[in-house]
DNA sequence: TTAATATTTATCCACTCGTATCAATTTAGA
DNA sequence: TCTAAATTGATACGAGTGGATAAATATTAA
């Protein structure tokens, strides 16, 4: 049991929840809807998680294990890049993983706004521990000028999260007012290209002498 | 009847209404604990607005209201100030109303990833109507120098509102996880400030001469 | 005061929810 | 093959849901 590995009703009940957690929240979500997306009896549900609870946090965990796998993918070759490229690498990876993934953050987000034991849990678990670690690293990159240093760390790393994922969120919004598919490939390397350039201060502006404008568009979106 | 001017059951249900679609949205709210909250029989909804669809679509609408207000409430003073004081000001008011009432952006959120009537009704009457207008003054900003005018203008309105708004449907974790409140008027004015220096180009970036940097704090952040 | 209307309250109903229970079935080990 | 465990399936239950109905009360007009 619990190997890892099973492709089977246990599985298949977290991708279906994954789903529809990320669709409806907590509260909006029943397990029967879950079981029948994964085409198992509800009963199966308890079994395999002991509740309607368990399988929320097991699909929280699941994300965030996507998460953090998909931001440190290329974390061996940090060393040999400047703090500037990491930075392009992290947020790049964190930006393909929201359009991969928007169900994280819709699922974060349904609980925020009110007290709950799975809030709790959030916070102490994957919240607290994952934004101290990015706000610490967006203060050290302010400090070597790859972020502007003339905002606070927490209200740039805020404006960073929300610039990177926000239009994956909209998404259905976009689609449905403005026929644009935001998850198309070309839409999410524009957007990655727009974030970055938003976001991080250009290259040459405080020590360096200028030295040229014109292909920045190419050496800022293409690290990884 | 419906004059507009009663603080009575109507409108407190529909403060009540407003309060509690924006913590739990339109599925994880009850018709019966909006009637509690506004103390109130249950069976008042059914009288003052005919279904909680009703009363849902109500305080869509009174938020919608609410938001036109603040962000044009400086209006008459546009035609004397130039296109950048134009925007900060309208986007100083964002802000403040994001603040104010992150409510709505939750509304809207919570309906956001599934298809249903309301979404419908939610684009044709609000999303569409408003985003356009929106996007198209970043379009004709981003031609005045204010914003950036290398990335496309799609992405710079998701990515400003996104700014400008993230922070405070954070507002619950950031408490939690920091202890910090977002809502406190200093913090809103430094998110603020914060949001001006990130999306808005330097007055002196192309056309005129350096003129001094020492004081682009204060220039920024006191327009209304 | 009286009659008509507007509003509130108290129940009721059909339905969905999460979950508990237990039988049926499949799988694995001897 | 036989047995025990693991897994799945069918059903039931109490709680809570939105909505409907009609009685009770408050308000207004005559």
């Amino acid at each position: 049991m619990e190997t890892g590995l099973e492709l089977d009703t246990r599985s298949k009940l977290l991708k279906a929840a994954v789903v529809q957690f990320g669709k409806f929240g907590f509260a909006g979500t029943s397990v029967r809807k879950i079981a029948d997306d994964a085409g198992v009896n509800h009963g199966s549900i308890k079994y395999h998680y002991s509740s309607k609870d368990d399988l929320w946090r097991a699909a929280v965990a699941y994300l965030y294990g996507l998460l953090d796998e998909a931001v440190h993918k290329d974390e061996a070759e940090w060393k040999n890049m400047s703090p500037r490229e990491q930075i392009i690498n992290s947020a790049t990876n964190y930006i393909r993983f929201s359009a991969k993934h928007p169900e994280l953050s819709r699922i974060v987000f349904f609980e925020t706004m009110h007290e709950s034991e799975r809030l709790e849990w959030l916070t102490e678990n994957f919240i607290r521990p994952y934004t101290s670690r990015a706000i610490a690293r967006v203060a050290l990159a302010q400090e070597q000028g790859v972020y502007v240093d003339d905002v606070p760390a927490m209200n740039l790393h805020y404006v960073n999260i929300a610039a990177a994922k926000n239009i994956f969120l909209m998404a259905p919004e976009i689609k449905r007012a403005f026929d644009i598919d935001v998850f198309d490939d070309d839409q999410i390397e524009q957007h990655i290209d727009a974030v970055l350039k938003l976001t991080i201060r250009p290259e040459n502006t405080e020590e360096k002498p200028s030295q040229d404008g014109a292909d920045a568009d190419t050496s800022i979106s293409n690290v990884t």
